[in-house]
DNA sequence: CCAGAAATGCTCATATAGAGCATATCAAAG
DNA sequence: CTTTGATATGCTCTATATGAGCATTTCTGG
């Protein structure tokens, strides 16, 4: 290759951003949809556009009518089996895009669904056993035993254990997309070719892959940024904040260490008031202080869990 | 937009791979770059490909001539001013590459480079002032106290502070793109358009801005993946381990604290031998435990970092 | 006034991380 | 054959972070 900098033999394709916009609202995580089909919301890459991020953005205020305050690159990729009508091989270039309202945009068939309708077995908030225990755990090892080889079924129990929390493994809630891949392979939903024998609504394409990566990302980053605030009205109570937190992260927390964690690191402060909608002892409400992401390095919510409920 | 899945007045663009390869030898962490002008290795996403996961390894192990351990993408972008020949947008979708061994790649071109030739700040291994105070610090100060309100200078001292650990905040070696990004913005690198007064080879285009994320990428993931044996050799001893680690990070870490999170989390298993190489008492050579990735979710290794050398 | 629901304040045990002291074991120089 | 120079290794100590749980306080709604 000659040291041009350039590419030689460049073949014209397409590219394609599609978004995974996520909000919560009555206390669960929600996602933009489309349809009947329940497909993310793409759309091209245009020439008007900047740059891709741009493109995004502008895109993503057309559909929801406000701004989105985070966005962030999620992943991009291209299918050997995808081109479009002039059979161009199309680039998908996917983020992630928090939002605090929700306005409906039916006009468009938009509509703002809970994530766990796409995949019921990360919800681990209610009390009982798990639905990846009861529903998914025994064909899940029933695919693992039917492997040829004695190594082979031992790989595959493993991977069980770490990706499904079984055999006393931890249960991992970063791990949406080992999860969601497992069950592919394990033939267990319906976009393998199969009838799909567990609960989950599939959707169009590869969309759930996609949003599977999204809640992925979004789950190990409330970790490490303080990036919930992003999808919080201006003022909110402490246990507003963690009930968000935990419909995000899909697993309940201990109330008081998460107290502790959030004002520990200065991530809020007193508005002054309180509220009494939340029924009980009347809330102090609390503003996001904005000015720690300059202040310094900031961590996020480091999520203290409560095991058993 | 119609409920068709597929995006509608796509324009036709250009995609190209771009990498960032990683090895480490004699105690540097190296680039792989082509040319006078240092660009990174980079190609056209052809019809061939399966995927531009399978573009990017094969096109790599061409030019390296052996195979790549571990590929991650990095980032996509779409600068508006680059077009190719055709005057199609061009999409970039970068990659970092790990490998094991160096094979000099000459004949096209093909050279390793220390990464610290292109940023030198970032290395604070050896004893002494760091860089970062002796030749970055004033200019930026003098930068930061050039802003026009008295809001933004503040505002400017205190990301000074945070990237460059300045001030009393502590050094975070995570923050390469920022440091980069801050750099240019203060006019002090020669992509800006300036005549450059502080020390540091550029590279083609953006390469260096790509080059930066990478590096960042690969600091940020070997503290909780255990990437770092990707770039070992099958028998090793703990000291080159470390080494090794301490290239990446740019900064030393505490022996006995490192050795124990090595083997608290049984990362690596001992191959029986020894090896009087390293000087000094001989040292037993281990060999990385790939088991671990399946048996469990893994760290990598937590940088027990030392203070002062 | 009492029950129910939160909000808050504190304590305790354990795990992990940052530092540093002390020894052990080799090769090579003298 | 001993000393010197390096490294390898074992252990201890302290500060902090994290997981859990007990005890109070302060409201609203019967």
């Amino acid at each position: 290759m000659p040291d041009s900098g350039r590419p030689t033999e460049s073949a014209a394709i397409a590219a394609e951003l599609i978004a995974v916009i996520v909000a919560v609202t009555d206390g669960q995580p929600r996602v933009l949809t489309i349809g009947e089909a329940f497909r993310l919301p793409s759309g091209p890459f245009v020439s008007g556009h900047r740059s891709l991020q741009a493109g995004m953005r502008s895109w993503v205020e057309e559909q929801t009518h406000h701004p989105v305050g985070y966005v962030e690159q999620l992943y991009t990729f291209a299918d050997r089996d995808r081109t479009d009508a002039a059979t161009r091989r199309i680039v998908s270039i996917s983020y992630l895009g928090l939002t605090r309202e929700i306005r409906a945009a039916g006009n468009l068939g938009a509509s703002w669904q809970s994530w766990y309708r796409f995949f019921p077995w990360e919800d681990r908030r209610s009390p009982g056993p798990p639905i990846a225990e009861e529903r998914l755990a025994p064909p899940l090892r029933a695919w693992a035993d039917a492997a040829t080889t004695e190594a082979e079924r031992r790989d595959r129990r493993q991977r069980l254990a770490i990706n499904f929390g079984l055999d006393g493994e931890r249960w991992n809630e970063d791990l949406v997309l080992q999860r969601y891949e497992t069950l592919w392979e394990a033939e267990l939903v319906p976009e393998a070719g199969v009838a799909g024998s567990i609960p989950g609504q599939r959707m169009l394409h590869d969309h759930r892959r996609i949003l599977a990566t999204g809640i992925a990302r979004l789950r190990a980053k409330i970790k490490y940024r303080p990036v919930v605030f992003e999808l919080m009205p201006p003022a909110f109570t402490l246990l507003q904040l963690q009930r968000t937190v935990e419909a995000l992260a899909g697993r309940l927390l201990h109330k008081q260490n998460f107290r502790r964690l959030i004002d520990q690191q200065d991530l809020v402060e007193e508005t002054g008031e309180v509220t009494t909608e939340t029924g009980g002892r009347p809330a102090k409400l609390f503003r996001f202080r904005g000015e720690v992401l300059a202040e310094r390095a900031v961590a996020g919510s480091k999520l203290p869990v409560v095991r058993a409920v």
